[in-house]
DNA sequence: CGCCCGATGCTCT
DNA sequence: GAGCATCGGGCGG
């Protein structure tokens, strides 16, 4: 069942806390591809200085501003995250995913993020700027001393590393700009699905800081599920 | 493993 | 012009 706009019209903790478990799913002329939420972090708006619109409505942020159930994506250092706006319209809160258990459609997720991977690589290489650069007509780390790539693609895409990060998981997905406001009760092209073979206990559920924050960092806003071994940051020990 | 650092481009001041 | 809800590579332990 893809989740209704209800789902998404209530306090941005409760969707985000509820959000884990479920499944995201992408479809475009590629091919679908999704995986489990495993994941999130809320945003509180006006009330939290850590929010994309705490400071008000600008260019950017407009999508949070919108009715609950629409995607918000934004740039951060050259990639895509993907929220989900939650709370009535005019109430600018939202949930980042920040991690899903990749389960279908790994292939297709494999070669977008090689893909870009290697773009980068070549990029950096072409420009002459960052680590890589050609060295007898192969992208290598400038400072490689015995040639060989010490972090090799395939390691890179194992599973684990597919969807493990906001921006990973866009990679993964194809999701940039052009799915920022896209509602996602349609069904179509983004969606989340309810699973309902797959329960979590509440023992199951962690909250921690949201990472990567300079502000608000004593609020619990990033859930994630205790044992997943596709979340990213950090975990505690099992 | 953990920590540090640079890439890189968009957004807002 | 500064700051950023990130990532991947290098290096030291």
């Amino acid at each position: 069942m893809v989740l209704p706009r209800e789902f998404f019209d209530r306090p941005s903790a409760k969707v985000a806390k509820d959000l884990l478990g479920k499944l995201l799913w992408r479809d475009t002329s590629e091919g679908k591809c999704g995986g489990r939420i495993v994941e999130v972090e809320a945003y509180e708006g006006a009330k939290d200085s850590a929010a994309h619109s705490y400071r008000g409505l600008t260019p950017r942020n407009a999508s949070m501003f919108g009715p609950p159930g629409h995607a918000y994506v934004y740039a951060i250092h050259s990639r895509w995250c993907v929220n989900v706006v939650t709370e009535p319209e005019g109430v600018p809160t939202a949930v980042l995913i920040r991690a899903i258990e990749p389960l279908s459609g790994l292939e297709l997720m494999a070669r977008r993020r090689s893909e870009s991977l290697l773009a980068r690589r070549a990029r950096q290489a072409a420009e002459g700027s960052g680590v890589f650069a050609v060295i007898d007509q192969t992208i290598l780390p400038r400072r490689q001393r015995e040639r060989l790539p010490t972090t090799s693609l395939p390691m890179l895409l194992r599973p684990r590393d597919l969807c493990r990060g906001p921006a990973r998981l866009c990679e993964a997905l194809a999701i940039n700009r052009q799915q920022d406001g896209l509602d996602l009760t349609l069904g179509r092209e983004l969606w989340i699905e309810e699973d309902a073979a797959f329960k979590l206990t509440p023992r199951q559920i962690a909250r921690s800081p949201r990472i990567g924050i300079s502000t608000a960092q004593e609020r619990l806003l990033r859930f994630y599920i205790r044992n997943s071994q596709f979340v990213s940051g950090k975990r505690e020990r099992i």
